[in-house]
RNA sequence: UCCUCAGUAGCUCAACGGUAGAGCAACCGGCUGUUAACCGGUAGGUUGCAGGUUCGAAUCCUGCCUGGGGAGCCA
């Protein structure tokens, strides 16, 4: 007898199949009872009549606990009545493994238990879907990079000093000197760049921040492209693309998942409709000095300004051209205005915040020395850097996306700690 | 680091100065189409920790611990 997956149980109607899985819940309702059986595919009812079953299984069905570990046969029969279409008309279960005492039900709990049992809580329906569109969004990134000619360049995740020098950084032991866990892979993209063109990193970084919002994650991924001969405007363009070609995957193959999770669908359909809303920082700031916000020309923007900007919109939104103060040392200015950068940032609608920032990078060797200088860099460090500014040094910018702000987003979570496997919070790194 | 809210049964919560309770889970029983099934029963507690006020504290006060939400910072 073939063993199938439940994703494919459509092509067994009425055949004989085994199916290799875990008991999510069971009801009975005394002479026929109910079992509904995942298996990572997806779930399925199987259904047992008293009467027309095997005495000794049926009892057994009767007694397995739930997420214990099961081999079943039964033929496959569509029924109208099921979500999927199909139910499994048990005749035989082998109980392969019990599992007592499961700490999971099937009623709410807390977002406390919940993160101290995540190994557990994984297997629920709501977290399987978010794992499979994680999945989706990240094969979309690559897929449409790998289309565009981008090449896959991974950065070192240690690294012998801060990136950008503003963030806490985990520091560790590196044979006696100093090491740090990354918090970009941004510099060693610039100099791959200038090796193949366009190229891009994607992995986790780190920030020690003691930050604890909804928002942050002490561990988290960030894809980060970075292109030679590319200036803002492309750059731009060339965010908007890729986040659009994402949402429309996701839309076009996650229907249902986005339904379990109840997400707003015609939210993110909007997305695609129209080019992204564009916003200069001074429009910014204009506006919500209007609204009575107490900011000044060259403040960064709190979490507040940011939410205010971003309503704006029914789409993301791009601020940009930032006072170069406030913005990483490594960026551009604007020819036309000096004391402004090239540099944006994607503000995600309905209160997601930022899930892009991206710049032009400085290309004058004379300017990058004098900015490393201001803001008090070690020099001695950065002659790796410096010395893409020496040789052959062309016009060139990235962006980083964080992926799992992007995936709350697009799944219209409450919280991004749901898009990772095992998310790493202030003070909680088990499991 | 700061602000704020909360810790009571395995889980989710109620009791707000006068004998600590419910739903779910567990266990026993009932039910032939259930969808977090339902119905009846049994068992389950050092109320986060330490101190204080009071005839009497889960409840009021002080300190500590743990966690949630937020600020700052960021993706």
């Amino acid at each position: 007898m073939q063993t199938v997956l439940i994703r494919d149980i459509g092509q067994y109607e009425g055949k004989k199949v085994t199916l290799k899985g875990w008991l999510y819940n069971r009801r009975s309702s005394g002479k026929i009872q109910f079992l509904i059986i995942r298996d990572g595919t997806g779930f399925i009812q199987g259904v047992m009549v008293q009467a027309e079953s095997d005495p000794e299984i049926y009892e057994l069905a009767a007694s397995i606990p739930q997420e214990s570990s099961i081999e079943v046969q039964g033929t496959v029969k569509r029924d109208a009545r099921s979500p999927l279409g199909y139910e499994l008309v048990l005749e035989n279960i082998v109980l392969i493994s019990e599992a007592k005492d499961y700490p999971i039900s099937l009623k709410e709990h807390g977002v406390d238990f919940l993160l101290d049992h995540r190994h557990l809580w994984l297997r629920t329906p709501r977290q399987v879907a978010i794992m499979r569109i994680r999945n989706t969004v990240v094969k979309a990134l690559r897929d449409w990079l790998d289309s565009r000619g981008f090449c896959l360049v991974d950065a070192p995740i240690l690294t012998p000093a801060a990136c950008e020098g503003t963030t806490t950084l985990f520091e560790t032991d590196y044979f006696g000197e100093k090491a740090y866990l990354s918090q970009s892979g941004q510099l060693y993209m610039e100099a791959a760049a200038m090796a193949l063109g366009r190229v891009y990193c994607f992995g986790p970084t780190f920030r020690a921040e003691k930050s604890k919002t909804r928002r942050h994650l002490i561990e988290f991924w960030m894809l980060e492209p970075e292109m030679a001969f590319v200036e803002h405007e492309e750059n731009l363009a060339i965010q908007e693309e890729i986040v659009k070609y994402v949402i429309r995957t996701v839309l076009e193959k996650h229907r249902q998942d986005l339904e379990l999770l109840q997400r707003d669908i015609s939210r993110l359909e909007k997305v695609l409709e129209k080019p992204f809303a564009r916003m200069s920082y001074d429009a910014a700031i204009e506006y919500l000095q209007s609204q009575g916000h107490d900011i000044q020309w060259g403040d960064d923007f709190g979490a507040p300004d940011e939410t205010a900007l971003a309503n704006l919109h029914d789409g993301p939104v791009f601020v940009e051209r930032f006072p170069a103060a406030i913005k990483a040392f490594y960026m551009k200015p604007d020819p036309q205005r000096p004391e402004v950068v090239l540099a944006a940032d994607l503000l995600a609608p309905e209160g997601y915040g930022e899930i892009i920032g991206g710049s032009q990078r400085i290309d004058d060797m004379d300017l990058l020395l004098q900015r490393i200088k201001e803001h008090n860099l070690p020099e001695e460090a950065f002659q790796w850097y410096l010395d893409l500014r020496r040789y052959g040094s062309v016009p060139h910018s990235g962006f980083g996306i964080g992926l799992e702000r992007f995936i709350t987003w697009i799944c219209g979570l409450s919280h991004l700690r749901e898009t990772i496997p095992f998310p790493r919070l202030l003070n909680r790194i088990y499991p």
